[in-house]
DNA sequence: CAGTATTCGGCAAAAACTTGCCCATTCCAC
DNA sequence: GTGGAATGGGCAAGTTTTTGCCGAATACTG
């Protein structure tokens, strides 16, 4: 199984947890495995980034603005965006925020042209997983794309997750509720609060997630 | 192992820390509360920005090598680090990547006068906090170090975690275990193996931590 | 080297969590 | 409306985890 060979050990005792059921496995870059959603205002950009991932494998989704390129995010399965910095109305930093905001994790990356430090900085303090600078090489970010997504499937190592979590003088047990209820959350978000998804993606009991989502105080409706 | 002579307390919790009524008291950021360690191979750099800091208000430990910084960060408690990115011998990123591994959480702000885009995002991606370009302004730097401190005083908030982690098709039983394996683990190497420190940090019982440790194969000695 | 502090782990009771069964609601498409 | 899918939650049995008690092994100190 291609997802059980990628997978990190995670614990390092052969104890039962690593024997865990994983379930199905699928093609790699393509079919309903999820797209790459390309943000750019120039369209000729766009369209030649577009083509050349798809030559390459990926699905491909494109937006010229903001609003679109949200409304795709959330509609559409995006393993990672590919977002321009300067663009007129709303631009990439902008939209960032308002992306994380319904997809905590979706990997960003960002090029520009112009790309100051302290640009980067933003972008990266927003949670940007990488910056190229304009213009963009193809082949760069297919390779930095091909690393997001393998990253993604397992391989991985370091993956920063941003959570409500407590630095100091936190308890234990509070800090482990504290990431189950995000990832819950986070979970429901990705999937418009459908439970039936949730459940899927974190293979978990049905009844158990209820008695969490009552014992964490999680609402499926009240989710930003 | 070390100079334990050097090493300086560490309460692990705020509440035991003031409730002990000991004459000793200092302001706010000094005394056992932590150190700013700043990195630089120009001394003259590093002694000005040192004494700007000191005066006001934080505990400063200086470092002109990455070695003595590495070690500094071993036996100091060390709030965070400010380093330079180009340095003879071992470069800021290097460092970085040493520390990372004996601190995985420490904030790191770097500074560099020739911070190149792809610095930048190197630097960030190693899990720096911010990136400053030389000749760097105190006030700012101030300003930077007040917001890393206070946010971590400050309790919940968007903190960023690094650990490993699997995003996709990771049951969420496993990601859990996975958590609680680098909330110990983190906690141990931040108290050189002392148990006993990790119990008082995570406020948890010692037969439980045991267990745990046990089950997720978590071993005290071979943490890097 | 004696004495104390620290850590480990067996055991078993207690507590907490998980999960299947079953039924009530709610939502949705016809 | 109607039927089926999706969700919520009570109950209780089944599991797992937590924790106190205790004694052993090891580390550290004077």
């Amino acid at each position: 199984m291609l997802l059980t060979l990628l997978k990190p050990k995670v614990f390092s005792s052969e104890s039962e947890y690593s024997g865990a059921a994983d379930a199905d496995s699928e093609s790699d870059k393509d079919s309903d495995q999820g797209a790459v959603l390309i943000l750019d205002d120039d369209i000729d950009v766009l369209a030649a980034n577009a083509r050349f991932l798809r030559v390459s494998g990926y699905q491909v989704i494109v937006a010229n603005n903001a609003r679109t390129a949200l409304q795709e995010l959330q509609e559409s399965l995006i393993l990672a965006v590919v977002t321009d910095l300067r663009m007129p109305d709303m631009d990439g930093m902008e939209f960032a925020r308002a992306a994380r905001t319904c997809k905590p994790l979706v990997p960003i990356v960002f090029f520009s042209a112009y790309g100051s430090v302290p640009d980067v900085v933003a972008a990266m303090q927003l949670g940007a997983v990488d910056f190229l600078e304009k213009p963009v090489d193809p082949e760069l970010l297919l390779q930095r794309l091909d690393d997001i997504c393998s990253v993604q499937q397992g391989g991985a190592i370091q993956q920063r997750v941003a959570f409500d979590a407590v630095t100091v003088d936190t308890p234990f047990r509070q800090r482990v509720l504290a990431y189950e209820k995000f990832l819950i959350e986070t979970s429901l978000r990705n999937h418009q609060g459908k439970i039936r998804a949730v459940l899927k993606e974190l293979n978990i009991n049905r009844r158990t997630l209820n008695e969490k989502m009552t014992r964490l105080g999680i609402n499926r409706d009240n989710l930003s």
